[in-house]
RNA sequence: GGAGGCGUGGCAGAGCGGCCGAAUGCAUCCGCCUUGAAAGCGGAAGACGGGAGACCGUCCGGGGGUUCAAAUCCCUCCGCCUCCGCCA
């Protein structure tokens, strides 16, 4: 949720990053006009529950006739008590509700538009020059034995595999290559819970426009994470953390989980968009001020890790209406994909300054010693996806594909893939 | 799955219808004492909302109810613990 206090103070601020988004900005006055509503109906109920206090004091002292009179009294406090507490209630609700449908407010450096105006900010690295017409990945691991499809979808359904010998060990060895580098730059790493209540899953900001990309198990009020980021963000939920010496930065390994809804035939090939992915993702809470330089260390982490499989990539600035519920900003890092003569997104790392925090009650005290909203941010180090930009980038005429250097002993030494 | 017990401030732990936002201990912070420290003594100190402020309201796992009045009684949900069964 975003800052009523910035409502109050700046509402122009917030109707620009709606219009930025593309969101409806006629929430913006509705959610003014609602606060006003429910500081008056607080107000109001305070007052007669300031009375009614008093006033139970005396009853508690009097007796015989005298407190039989003040307890006729006292029924009609406690239904006017009781009629404010009802008005205060439903006022409440109101400016919950709208509170909730506003998402962050972009920063302003973020370029406008849609999904197709973000800003370059860098390139790094050439796409390989191929003197052989390049294979896909799934042609490439099928023959490397890697990936098993028609046994996922017999077994699971469309989007499904089985990540299969060299394929696994592949994953296996990226994504402890991404934990080492985690460790390394001082996060701490953690095996997350795949499932979540449903109050985590709102906090961080999933249950909103993209709610249908959530698996839901409704028999146990339960949910599967998309990115251990919820998890990640819910462990330290109504705490207050001491980020006096700074940042607190976690790597979190899970399995993600996908509903792919709207994404028909989009992807259909190979293992690029799946309904279960693994993946080792960072996440920070941040005093907010930290914010901004956090999430450049994000970035700057996740360019690290791609260094390690030695692709061509460029990052790019996502446009306002391209962003999360959640963020303010987000940097994708997006590798060359040969097959597809395109940019895929292999990292994002997202800046969600108090948003949810504030949602999940996430909070550190300031130099006064009084608890302020923390920031979070997440940055993506490492998935499933990767594999298909390393087969792609490295393959070889033969179908064989060079391993990075840095993913060898992983893998035992081995230094090149060989078809069966 | 069955039976029972328990959830109170940073932690431990009283309170079980009416000056209880809550005793006490530990931990914390500030004084005094000390060359310095420990001990000892004195004091401060929860969160949220409102107000310029005095101060007012809310919060005793969550939600609902009974009552003039609920940390205290009732219902319900969640969590933790113990025992039995079942499965890994």
């Amino acid at each position: 949720m975003i800052d009523l206090r910035i409502l109050r103070d700046d509402p122009e601020a917030v109707r620009a990053s709606q219009r930025a988004r593309g969101e409806d900005e006629g929430l913006v006055d509705q959610l003014l006009s609602a606060d006003e509503r429910r500081r008056g109906s607080v107000s109001r109920a305070d007052a007669l529950r300031a009375e009614q206090k008093q006033f139970g004091r005396q009853v508690g002292k009097a007796k015989g006739e005298e407190r039989d009179a003040l307890l006729a009294k006292g029924k009609e406090l406690a239904a006017e008590v009781k009629a404010a507490e009802a008005e205060q209630a439903e006022a409440e609700q109101a400016v919950a509700t709208l509170h909730r449908a506003i998402p962050n407010l972009v920063n302003t450096a973020v370029p406008a538009g849609g999904e197709q105006d973000y800003a370059v900010l860098k390139h790094v690295g050439e796409p390989r020059k191929f003197d052989f017409e390049p294979a896909d990945h799934l042609d490439l691991m099928t023959k490397l034995g890697a990936v098993d499809m028609e046994r996922g979808a017999k077994v699971s359904g469309s989007r499904f595999y089985f990540l299969t010998g060299v394929g696994a060990q592949l994953q296996l060895a990226l994504l402890n290559l991404a934990v080492q580098q985690a460790v390394a730059n001082g996060f701490q790493v953690m095996i997350t819970p795949a499932l979540v209540r449903p109050e985590i899953m709102g906090g961080t900001g999933f249950l909103g426009a993209h709610a249908s990309e959530v698996y839901k198990l409704a028999d146990d009020d339960l949910y599967l994470v998309g990115t251990s980021e919820v998890p990640l963000a819910g462990f330290h939920a109504d705490e207050i953390l001491d980020l006096s010496t700074g940042p607190r930065r976690y790597a979190g390994w899970s399995s993600c989980f996908r509903r792919e809804a709207g994404s028909y035939g989009k992807d259909t090939r190979g293992i690029i968009r799946v309904h279960q992915f693994d993946k080792v993702e960072m996440f920070s809470y941040c005093k907010p001020a930290e914010a901004d330089a956090e999430h450049e260390r994000l970035l700057g982490w996740e360019e690290q890790m791609l260094a390690k499989i030695d692709v061509p990539y460029r990052v790019i600035d996502t446009a306002a209406g391209d962003l999360g519920t959640s963020a303010s900003r987000k940097f994708d890092c997006e590798a060359w994909f040969p097959s597809q003569n395109a940019y895929r997104e292999l990292t994002s790392t997202s800046n969600c300054t108090t948003f949810q925090a504030r949602r999940l009650g996430v909070r550190y005290r300031d130099e006064d010693g009084k608890p302020q909203t923390a920031a979070t941010l997440n940055g993506t180090l490492a998935t499933t996806r990767w594999i298909v930009a390393i087969m792609e980038n490295h393959q070889q005429p033969d179908g064989s594909v060079v391993v990075p250097e840095a993913l060898r002993p992983g893998l035992g030494g081995i230094e090149v893939l060989e078809p069966k």
